[in-house]
RNA sequence: GCGGCAGUAGCUCAGUUGGUAGAGCAUUAGCUUCCCAAGCUAAGGGCCGAGGGUUCGAGUCCCUUUUGCCGCUCCA
């Protein structure tokens, strides 16, 4: 697999071989932006479809809906995304520190309580929030100016005007500038796909006639103004999210998270990855959502990061979209307790488990790359470039080889492609001598190449060879689409 | 967002004290080739990240901007 030192030539080889390119590279590219190629693409469809089917055939109880990304600006407020992920920041001249106002405030009103002075850091803190509270930004800058609060590291007090940062793309909606109407045309691009499956929650449950414990699993964009973006496609600004929140009845929730923390993890050991390149990562402070939180770890080549997160979210969402939208969210449990009766209404705690499709893809490309060198049998040097993209979720699956252009070898390929393309993706290539093509398809990962030559011709048998340890043998041209079609289910 | 470094053909790079761009590999076409790249021939491809400035003249100097890498900051 990739690791830290390599891991620029594995950035390389996934632009040089159709994976992902940067966005809009012609133009000098657009930061923390990637498009998926024309393999890139194959692959991270295979993936989500691996991720869809799992969910939403292989589970009885799990349904999958498409919600858009436009969302009614109030669902943020609802989710608390509005107030969470828009910071007020402000920055000193003399350091270019950046700091959360609030963490500056909280900081200098530690200092004083350190200093027996607690009345006085109370007052502070107080009066913060109430300006917090008020969007009162000027008042914000006010405050730490008459308490002269200092940068800690350029230990001045020439502060820029308190600025907010939010983490969430707006737009308009509709053809009206909200020049002229106030702000009320604002729309956010959904920074989390999970809002969408929330507030469709009855109208899955109500038309699918769904009974809890019970799933609604999504897959789609979500976009996020980073500060910072880096480690290639890992942190992007527009990213593909795999959610599925399941729907649980209160009481049972740590029970569930239990099990989908587990299933989860068997999920991803099940397209490939190797069980001690992955590892649970608790939360120590939670969201304003969560009652209990863990992350599913990868070692990727630049360290243990994220891949998926497992949130126990309690009824905080459905709660909240109630609250917001003066509409009631309950769910009638006709299950019948100890004591004979029906549990009634309620409304229903939530598992979520979201992964990023973007971070899965790096992770399977991450372990599939591989620089391999080895001394041939007349002493000389060889090397290559391999993906050993499992055979189920590579973007090719079968590499179709003339092993020379002429008497008639071509025409006996083209028929094998004709016959295999209707089942899984396949490459033609008749140039060049086929130890070089086979180092083509080591590169883009296609795990099966078959070559015909002119035995074919007499005993309708071609040569199969690996990608994983380059062996060969032959079978009859009969049996190609069938041993590919085994291999890669 | 801040600081440092970098940006020349698809890739890896060369380009002397400023004088209007080269190589290898790759690609394409043809030849050769009976199973693991790098045999022959030919061709295409860059206005040197972008914009501006200094200069008779800039890839080479200056400014701005953009992208990437490293560090800091941020990450519901």
């Amino acid at each position: 697999m990739a690791n830290e030192n390599n891991f620029q030539e594995l950035i390389s080889h996934c632009k040089e071989y159709g994976y992902v390119f940067q966005s809009s590279e012609l133009y000098d590219g657009l930061s923390a932006v990637y498009d998926y190629g024309q393999m890139g693409a194959q692959l991270k469809k295979n993936l989500r479809d691996e991720w869809w089917k799992s969910m939403t055939q292989l589970n009885e109880n799990i349904v999958g809906i498409d919600a858009a990304i436009f969302m009614h600006p109030l669902v943020w407020k609802a989710s608390g995304h509005v107030d969470n992920f828009s910071d007020p920041m402000i920055d000193n001249k003399d350091s270019n520190k950046r700091y959360r106002v609030d963490h500056l405030i909280e900081g200098y009103a530690e200092q004083l309580r350190d200093s027996g002075k607690i009345q006085e850091a109370d007052a502070i803190l107080t009066l913060m929030d109430i300006l917090l509270a008020k969007d009162d930004y000027a008042g914000l800058k006010s405050l730490i100016e008459e308490n002269k609060i200092k940068c800690a590291i350029g230990k001045t007090s020439n502060w820029t005007v308190v600025r907010l940062f939010n983490l969430m793309f707006s737009t308009e909606f509709g053809a009206v500038s909200s020049e002229i109407e106030g702000e009320n045309n604002i729309v956010y691009l959904r920074p989390e796909t999970a809002q969408g499956i929330f507030v469709n929650f009855l109208n899955v449950q109500k038309t699918g006639r769904m009974k809890i414990p019970f799933g609604i699993a999504q897959t789609g964009k979500a976009f996020r103004n980073e500060i910072v973006a880096r480690q290639f496609i890992f942190r992007m600004r527009e990213f593909e999210q795999m959610e599925m929140q399941f729907f649980v009845r209160p009481g049972t929730q740590k029970q569930w998270y239990e099990h989908w923390r587990d299933e989860r993890k068997k999920w991803h050991e099940s397209i490939g990855i190797p069980a001690e390149k992955l590892r649970f990562h608790d939360h120590v402070k939670l969201a304003h959502y969560a009652d209990a939180a863990l992350d599913i770890e990868f070692e990727f080549p630049f360290g243990w990061k994220e891949l998926e997160g497992i949130h126990s979210r309690t009824d905080f969402d459905l709660t909240q979209h109630a609250t917001f939208s003066k509409k009631k969210i309950q769910y009638f449990d006709n299950d019948l307790k100890e004591d004979g009766k029906p549990y009634g209404n309620y409304t229903p705690f939530v598992i979520e488990t979201s992964v990023g499709l973007d971070r899965l893809f790096l992770t399977v490309i991450s372990l599939a790359y591989s620089e391999e060198k080895w001394t041939k049998e007349d002493g000389t040097e060889d090397s290559r470039v391999v993906l050993r993209i499992p055979a189920k979720i590579s973007p090719m699956k079968l590499a179709i080889l003339p092993l020379l252009k002429k008497d008639g070898l071509p025409e006996i390929a083209k028929e094998l492609m004709n016959e295999c393309k209707q089942s899984f993706h396949c490459f033609y290539e008749e140039k060049d001598a086929i130890g070089k093509r086979y180092r083509r398809m080591d590169a883009i990962g296609t795990p099966f190449c078959v070559t015909i030559d002119h035995q074919t011709k007499e005993d309708n048998t071609v040569t199969i060879r690996y990608r994983d340890d380059m062996r060969q043998e032959r079978i009859a041209l009969p049996d190609v689409k069938r041993m590919v079609m085994e291999k890669i289910s």
